[in-house]
DNA sequence: CAGGTGACATACCAGCGGTACGTACTCTCA
DNA sequence: TGAGAGTACGTACCGCTGGTATGTCACCTG
């Protein structure tokens, strides 16, 4: 058991956290003064700077969460399938959902890359719903059979990856974000059947 | 021939932009303060006020002389090709180029979206860059033959943007840009061709 | 129970974007 | 041609913001 003082810690800090998530999504980062912060979480800036190394660090804790959430909700939607295609399908379908997130949209593809900066950014990414992409593809493209190498394997995620981001951000802001979500489903779909079939058949053809 | 006031008034506002590009281009738009601006283009607060609305209005005349530069040069090198095919291999290495130019990165990559808001950033890009990947797209897969309607072209034109410009920020950051450009060149190159090969086999079959 | 330390509160500062206002120059037209 | 109007700035100032220095008090430890 913690100690009090612990307990107590650890509650401002994270009352600090949920109001500067909120704020942050309803009108960005530098719309956002850490008055209005720690007015929210009722604390004072003292309280602030002593949890925090100061507002970029405040931003990142909120950021881990929101986009903790996202891909752990990515991840549970592609358990439990055996064929990758199927799993990249079911991936593509979640992370269209997890976009949509006003938080999502707002702290992590609008304010993240220049507020933590492209390299910082990228990092984050790479541990959460990035691996999972990347981890979709490996499964579907990474076959001996298909022969291509890491630094290939990579691209394609980098590749498919950003499609996604750019599609799932299409969706977001379309009138009819159902129909804009199968139009892409659709999209993406075909893409990888195409290029399945064509690495199917050279596989074949080499062998 | 315009007044001599006028002549001076062009030369101090293309003064402005020149050293508000330079600025926000090396140190990024919230590190570039108004100061550091007036006094690179030898003038005064009260002269950047008289041609811009403040702070928002300067980055925007320096992003859009950067990405003009940037379309213009990925439309020089689509000029002169007959097959969409090659248009489209054409057009995505001089992405890859243009994605390269440190300005590009910083103004219109990074600060972009969060400075002008995803919305107006988007009315941006859809005059320019975007507008030349949706032509080739569409010289590509628009034919009666593929039957794909309106919205389905606009989806891949978004995937395809999504994925360039995903693609153009690793081939920036990798140590070696050529040899990321080649892969990156090699997997969508694989994907478009799967992707022809699939839309014409299915497009016979239906006749 | 005395000293130390963690968890804040208070007061303050420099720098920032933005504004109000003043001024000199130039163009227009009676 | 010269007086008024308007343009193109310069100067002085303001409120707010992120950040810091310092104080204070509860709690834990030996």
């Amino acid at each position: 058991m913690r100690s009090r003082r612990q307990r107590y810690s650890d509650s401002t800090k994270r009352a600090l956290v949920d109001v500067a998530e909120q704020l942050f999504t309803t009108h960005g980062y530098s719309a956002t003064s850490l008055d209005a912060i720690v007015a929210g979480a009722d604390v004072t800036k003292g309280a602030l700077y002593h949890h925090f190394s100061g507002k970029q660090a405040v931003f990142e804790a909120a950021f881990e969460r929101v986009e903790s959430r996202a891909s752990s909700g990515i991840a549970r939607a592609t358990e439990g399938h055996d064929d990758p295609w199927e799993k990249a399908q079911a991936g593509l379908r979640a992370f269209l959902e997890a976009v949509q997130e006003p938080a999502y949209r707002q702290v992590v593809i609008s304010d993240g890359p220049s507020v933590l900066g492209h390299e910082r950014f990228r990092e984050q990414e790479e541990r959460s719903t990035y691996a999972i992409v990347d981890e979709i593809v490996r499964s579907a493209l990474g076959t001996d059979a298909y022969d291509l190498d890491d630094a290939m394997l990579d691209t394609f995620t980098r590749i498919f990856f950003g499609a996604m981001s750019a599609a799932g951000g299409a969706v977001a802001v379309s009138q009819d974000p159902g129909a804009a979500a199968a139009r892409v489903e659709l999209a993406i779909g075909t893409i990888m059947a195409g290029l399945r079939q064509l690495l199917d058949s050279s596989a074949t053809s080499r062998r």
